[in-house]
RNA sequence: GGGAGUUUAGCUCAGUUGGUUUAGAGCAUCUGCCUUACAAGCAGAGGGUCGGCGGUUCGACCCCGUCAACUCCCACCA
């Protein structure tokens, strides 16, 4: 036998067995006769390392995908990675920054090649992350959405989606982040409470023949560098206060341009001074009002968020620079009425950071309403089911059904360019290929500089990895698609989700995935998200170093209950690590066994725990099967966990051990390899390094625990598995008075029993003296004196040894029960003489009834016998 | 402002169509053990009026109402 390392040691091992496992293949798959279980990565940006998120996401996919390749599926996990065209451009332009490039000095293609250049950089080392992590992805199948077909299937679904008339392009107003210097679109903004002030600003006033009125009018505003883009004020018309203002005007102050007063019902009277300053350029509800009452737009930011020349003053300054001079001066010339604190939101670009401005742009947008309804049909009626349940499913169909159209533009360089091209005159032109658009054209053509927003991209991402786009309909795409189940953040909701399914649903007239299963976001123990400002968010390497990715998997996942947020915390990484060693050391346990068998022993004693764990593991195959079927994937694990560490380790090998220098029955450890071969492999999906590498020490085999497929589970036998509960019981209970008696645990005794039922300590005997360490076992049928007694249930316990006894403790112990059972008793008796209850329960609920009430007379006498005999 | 969710042991969570001995697990805590697989361990123990109040019911952690606290999503009344 070879020898086995003190505790396990997890470097040792995960590389030998990934190597192996692509060595034979076992990721790659092919189309076949075997159903397929398709799961696409959700592609992580090319940005930056994997974090915890990731770690929790790919750690799900990855136990799916190995159960089902255990399971007779033709499993595929197809991994890649986004382009995030804002993301990682803004990435790449700030390394540039800080070697001293700037991006506006480069041409196109330069920038390009510095882009590609990262996306290699950083796509490798998350590759590697998924690698180390244990993640059975096809390395064949590598997809990543600016790849050639990718770039192209994008194209593709542009100029077809134009063709159908769904995408336009039109002067809008949008979300623009100026730190970016792109528009945005609606989902891409998060708004976030701020405390804000509101500035009440008198306009001078001018009657309609041009004379100053004595009294000027005050607005309220939050944003007082807008003023000069003021085209109006606004008031209600039902507002008694300004009734005589009809026909009036108003001067901007500081730059003094002459704008009117108008009036409409969209004004509040009782907000603020009821007065409304409008400034069309700069908020979506002036906008609106521009439009109805036909006002000028005076767009006073640049596209960088400076105050523009539009603006008159201030002109290049940053717009919070040109906030805080403004009110200095409105204060200084008596135009500043007064301040008030205001609790307020503001919108920020995802990426950014900055804070978004309303702006009116020239874009691309998408017809959402017309894509909508198919995505909608589908969750609703059932055809794709959303885990956790109800709680996205409003959240969806709330999105879906007040969907508003999608800006897909962005003023970027990093992505999929927009394929239309614009002769001198400014017409637009559509084709997949400059040459497919100047066949319609003819004239020299631009073309458009714009990019599409990444998720026009991702958004086809189950289709196109199969090249289901490019090529459509071919014989891969029909094997695999649809996926079965898309694992993801419930922040991508919108995003992403909604819209592969509207994708699916346009381009293959199908669902996307079965299931969608949708992770909490990792926090720290504290519940504060993860972040690098904090420093609270760990290197996924660094954590696999230092507890080996089993213990990694086994950690996020065992505190990770479905859909809710994980609160990450090490120690259950510790936890991990200590479960792989108790492994390890039941491995060492029973490779001691071999060479030390026999076949003489007379087996009796280890029937009983070879039945009971071969029942108790079918037990729980079954309700595994149940659990995973829901997606419980953490209780899964405690489940494993627990059967593995109790039922395994500390009752059944404990049953099973032989004494010192003893041997062990042959059959007894050929059933025992069993089942720790099929421990393994139930928790292979979770753990796969550390469960492989047992499956071969345990025998030499010529097959891995990787690809070894599950048999059918077998029904177990409840009187087994009750016979076992009591052994439990017994054992547990008789410890614990050995305990408060101070026996040494070398200390034998003598165990009588007096039992309840005749003979169900029958087949449990030998391995309860075993386990209590007690020489003999007699049954009786009255109190032994000079014994400890142990009260359990109904049955009663003798233990006799040769030290001296005190009863003091005992006697509390009893009485407490005693108590208790008296107060269960009343309860129940208390049902039983209520007639309403006799009258309207179910004939079976009262036959409980009465087996309690029996039950607990039963034990309360058994309890004063025993008090009686102290 | 609208919508959803959460509230069970010190912490993180289970609790399956209301009845299965007046609630379970892991971690943490306490007690005793270096017992020849494992101190990264073993054997035990303690700990909860299931957020508050009210209702339905023979019977409520579970259903209904209401209040409170927390979380998230959506919505740009300046």
């Amino acid at each position: 036998m070879m020898e086995l390392s003190k505790n396990y040691i997890p470097a040792e091992v995960e590389d030998k067995w990934y190597k192996h496992w692509l060595a034979k293949g076992y990721f790659n798959s092919k189309p076949d006769d075997r159903p397929a279980y398709t799961v696409v990565i959700p592609p992580p940006n090319v940005t930056g390392v994997l974090h915890m998120g990731h770690t929790l996401n790919e750690t799900v996919q990855d136990i799916l995908v190995r159960k089902a390749r255990m399971s007779g599926f033709n499993a595929c996990w197809v991994p890649g990675t986004d382009h995030a065209s804002i993301a990682t451009e803004s990435k790449v332009v700030s390394m540039l920054k800080e070697r001293g490039i700037d991006k506006n000095t480069l041409t196109r293609e330069a920038f390009l090649a510095y882009a590609f250049e990262w996306k290699e950089k950083y796509g490798g080392i998350i590759y590697n992350q998924i690698e180390k992590l244990g993640c059975s992805v096809d390395w064949s199948r590598v997809s990543f959405t600016m790849d050639d077909h990718y770039y192209k299937a994008v194209i593709k679904v542009f100029v077809d989606l134009y063709k159908k008339g769904l995408i336009y392009r039109g002067a809008r107003m949008i979300n623009w982040d100026p730190a970016a210097k792109t528009a945005l679109s609606d989902e891409e903004v998060e708004h976030k409470d701020v405390q804000g002030k509101l500035y009440y600003l008198e306009y001078k006033l001018v009657d309609k023949s041009g004379n100053e009125l004595p009294k000027g009018i005050t607005i309220a505003t939050q944003r007082p560098e807008t003023i000069m883009g003021d085209t109006a004020i606004c008031v209600n018309p039902g507002d008694d206060r300004y009734t005589h203002l009809a026909g009036a005007f108003a001067f901007v102050p500081l730059i003094n341009r002459r704008i009117p007063v108008i009036f409409d019902e969209y004004v509040d009277k009782s907000f603020g001074t009821g007065a409304l300053k409008v400034t069309p350029a700069h908020d979506i509800n002036d906008y609106n009002l521009g439009l109805k009452h036909n006002l000028a737009v005076v767009d006073t930011l640049n596209e960088d968020g400076t105050m523009s020349t539009a603006a008159q003053i201030y002109v290049g300054e940053d717009r919070f620079t040109a906030r805080k001079k403004i009110i200095a001066e409105l204060k200084e010339k008596g135009f500043l009425l007064k301040e008030e604190e205001y609790q307020t939101r503001v919108g920020y670009s995802q990426r950014s950071g900055a804070v978004v401005e309303p702006r009116i742009s020239t874009q691309w947008f998408l017809k959402m309403k017309e894509m909508a309804g198919p995505a909608l049909k589908a969750v609703v009626d059932g055809d794709i089911k959303i885990h956790p349940g109800d709680k996205f499913f409003a959240t969806y169909k709330y999105w879906l059904e007040n969907v508003k159209d999608w800006c897909i533009s962005r003023q970027l360089w990093w992505g999929q360019q927009i394929p239309a091209w614009y002769d001198e005159a400014g017409n637009c032109y559509v084709g997949e290929t400059e040459e497919a658009a100047r066949a319609a054209a003819g004239s020299k053509l631009t073309r458009d500089a714009d990019v599409l927003d990444t998720w026009f991209s991702s958004w086809l991402w189950p289709m196109e990895v199969f090249n289901g786009i490019t090529q459509p309909g071919n014989a891969e795409l029909k094997y695999y698609y649809p996926t079965k189940v898309l694992v993801t953040g419930q922040d991508i909701i919108f995003f992403w989700v909604a819209r592969m399914v509207m994708a699916g649903m346009e381009y293959e007239k199908q669902i996307p995935f079965y299931d969608v299963y949708f992770t909490g976001m990792v926090r720290d123990k504290q519940g504060r998200k993860m972040s690098k400002q904090l420093g609270n968010s760990p290197d996924l390497l660094n954590l696999i170093d230092r507890y080996g990715a089993d213990a990694v998997r086994f950690g996020i996942m065992i505190s990770s209950p479905a859909g809710n947020d994980l609160l990450f915390d090490e120690s259950s990484l510790e936890q991990g690590k200590f479960f792989n060693n108790k492994l390890w050391n039941a491995l060492k346990l029973v490779k001691i066994w071999e060479g030390r068998q026999t076949v003489t022993q007379e087996p009796l004693t280890d029937t009983f725990a070879v039945l009971w764990f071969e029942n108790r593991l079918n037990e729980v195959k079954a309700e595994l099967e149940i659990l995973m079927s829901q997606f419980k994937l953490s209780e899964a694990l405690k489940t494993i966990y627990s059967l593995i560490w109790d039922d395994f380790c500390s009752w059944y090998l404990e049953w099973v051990k032989p004494g010192f220098e003893q041997l062990i029955d042959v059959s007894v450890q050929g059933k025992t390899n069993r089942f720790f071969t099929e421990l393994m492999q139930i928790l292979h999906p979770f753990m796969p390094f550390v469960t492989e590498e047992i499956y071969h020490l345990l025998e030499q085999r010529g097959d891995d625990l990787c690809v070894r497929q599950f048999t059918a589970i077998q029904s177990s036998d409840l009187a087994i598995l009750n016979s076992g509960k009591l052994l439990k019981e017994a054992v547990t209970a008789i410890r614990d008075a050995r305990n408060k008696a101070q026996l040494k645990p070398k200390e034998a005794l003598i165990l009588h029993i007096q039992p309840a039922e005749k003979d169900h300590f029958k087949p449990i005997e030998a391995l309860l003296a075993k386990q209590v360490n007690a020489k003999t076992i007699i049954y009786t049928t009255e109190s032994i004196p000079q014994s400890i007694s142990v009260v359990m249930g109904k049955d009663k316990f003798y233990l006799v040894t040769d030290q001296p006894i005190q009863n003091v403790n005992q006697k509390e112990e009893l009485l407490k029960e005693q108590q208790h059972l008296a107060g269960f008793l009343a309860a129940v008796e208390k049902k039983l003489n209520n007639e309403r209850f006799v009258q309207n329960a179910k004939p079976e609920v009262i036959e409980l009834e009465r087996k309690k009430k029996a039950d607990a007379e039963a034990k309360i006498k058994v309890i004063e016998e025993s008090l009686a005999g102290l």
